[in-house]
DNA sequence: CATGAATGAGTTTTCATTCAT
DNA sequence: CATGAATGAAAACTCATTCAT
């Protein structure tokens, strides 16, 4: 028996604590963003899990807590992520042009992500209201470019009258619709524009009018 | 009983099959663009009627037929809408600046509209997939952009490697977002925005956007 | 067929709704006198009855709902069988000690009532303040009072300075304890007042003692 | 987790037993004598303490034990405080008088005790049948007043047809129901006889209807 | 054609209690 | 002796849908 216990747990007995947690997170983090807090069952979310429907309930009390958890997460990761990009080494314009390539192929990688803020939208932002943990992780998104546009605009190369929020709301719209509006879109329209070489394009035009809109 | 209370339909009276049908998908539209498909309920939709839940069946036979009729009713009343707007009168760039000033208002006042699109894009346009109604409805949404650029670019005004699906993308992913993502938009980062001055502001820079992204 | 069905309905189908509602009222009364509100399981009502538990939720909303409708058709019940004892040819004394000697022996016959007023006691009496229906129905019991009282306090034969409310309230306490405190009393000190003997002595002694406070 | 948070714990303290049980039995009683059995929570006991769920069920097995332990404290108590009375020295009508005031005003202070009571009678004195300390307890209790009674009836103060035990019954169902129904009773026919003006009156009254009942 | 009444199958959640050191 | 972590069993309640005229 010592003889088979490694360290301090394992094998077919109690996980730790904070692994079980994540385990049920990135369950119904999949869940979630598949089928919507409405349609999401605890029940589906406890299969694809190495825990039980009891343990869900145990850990984050009940679905909308979870949900939030989950909300509150997929932000955390995403801004984390975001923030591995290190723009200030180069000019305002050319980081601007960066920021959006990144965007642009992140968000194309972030699909759950981006699904889960769908379904948030559709619930009024409700959850994301009651959760503190969500403001200090988003400053975060617009300091990036607040630093970007005070650079720009020392040099004359940004015009003035643009704020970081707008660049910011300019970024997001054309980054996120991509992704998030792509099974409508494609189902009206064809898919023509969702081939890897119409985004590639579609990727440089998001940068050109977004430095077109910034450049002084 | 209490479950099935016929509301406030006045007794004896025969009601006009085409009316019912009409106040149940008018209370339908309310109750799915407010909640989502999993969300919206059968029988608080049948609240919102003069009619009852029994009646919302036997006209339209289950959930996801009624869900499917009322986008399909969505996307027709809101493409007849939009084929009012007459372009053909005006220069070429002018006509794509008033096309996109036209659809950043006209979004704006159609939030369940965008709200059963974005539903029916968490649900992978699946039901928008199985009408076939709606295909037809598109057509004219491009059309209009392409007779703008085919005569921009028999003047050489319009770029001649811009498609008109391209520049639909464009102006719907940044008209659409701004009232899809409002919600979490708004909580990250604030509301200003979102007054009326912001609003005004942001639709000349999208206008300025997709007229820069469009001209030669 | 025709031959089978006797009138409008009955036979293995579908039984008309006040029966059922009426089934199920009688089978909760039961259960919820029997184990109290939170004792009381839905389950074990719904096996009592010729219903499913379903049917309990579609007509009664919720357990809540249930309970509260037990305790309003209590009283109601209550009140109707006191009202059939007719006071009013009686002298005033006379008429006071028959009352009680009435109340003495409907409360023993009344223990589901009696466990069901205990219980709503044991809830602060929350769901009676939420019942309209009750507060009418209670003022009944007070009136028969007050007529003797008036009565008697005219002729001389009942002192000025008791109320009816004070004359209800010691009559209630001594027939209600004797049968709400039963069996801790009975455990405590044995069984012995609660012989029929025991009880007929007890019965004269209560009946004194309401007669002799009020007496001028 | 959550759940089990232990509360208010001071680190790695060792607690004395007899003090985590006390407070343990502190808390069960307020919730059992709030909620009831069956209402009550192990899980809001806990919360009202400074120790955990699980302490709970090493110290008292199960909910039913902590129930009767409960029980058993809160008579324990009550006797005990009433065995503080001394009327060996008033003239018995007198000492009788005096056991009803006090019982009255003493039974107007503990109302969780008359709650535990009311429970108890709720769940046919099963729990206090299993408990052997009680039987003892309440033996007091009787021979107070057969004390009053040998004494007055050997000056012919007291008649001689009344026993201890019918006394006793009297002065109980006047004194408890006035704490036990005052919910219902209140909320009937209103608060009028609860002020405390009322209550030195009904205190009076029943004063003098036991003395008059024991009278000669 | 139209409809009041009924319901099976699931869904979230609760709760006392035990596991394993 | 004491305890943090875990859980099976059952509870209330919901929901789209069908029954039977």
């Amino acid at each position: 028996m010592e003889e088979n216990a490694p360290s301090g747990r394992r094998s077919g007995w109690k996980q730790d604590p904070a692994a079980v947690q994540a385990d049920i997170l990135r369950a119904a983090t999949e869940e979630f963003a598949r089928n919507g807090l409405d349609g999401a069952r605890i029940s589906d979310i406890a299969e694809r899990t190495r825990t039980t429907k009891r343990m869900i309930f145990y850990y984050f009390q009940d679905k909308q807590t979870l949900y939030r958890r989950v909300l509150e997460e997929a932000y955390r990761k995403i801004r984390a992520e975001e923030a591995e990009l290190n723009l200030g080494a180069l000019p305002p314009l050319q980081a601007l042009r960066r920021l959006v390539e990144f965007t642009f192929d992140h968000h194309r990688r972030s699909e759950p992500f981006i699904r889960l803020v769908m379904i948030e939208n559709i619930h009024a932002a409700r959850h994301l209201r009651d959760s503190d943990l969500i403001a200090r992780v988003n400053d975060s998104a617009i300091e990036r470019i607040r630093d970007i546009c005070t650079r720009g605009q020392a040099t004359g190369e940004i015009r003035p009258d643009i704020t970081p929020l707008e660049l910011h709301w300019m970024i997001s719209a054309l980054c996120f619709f991509n992704v998030s509006n792509r099974p409508t879109f494609g189902t009206n329209f064809g898919d023509e524009l969702f081939t890897e070489q119409a985004q590639a394009r579609l990727r440089e035009r998001v940068a050109d009018m977004v430095v077109a809109a910034a450049r002084a």
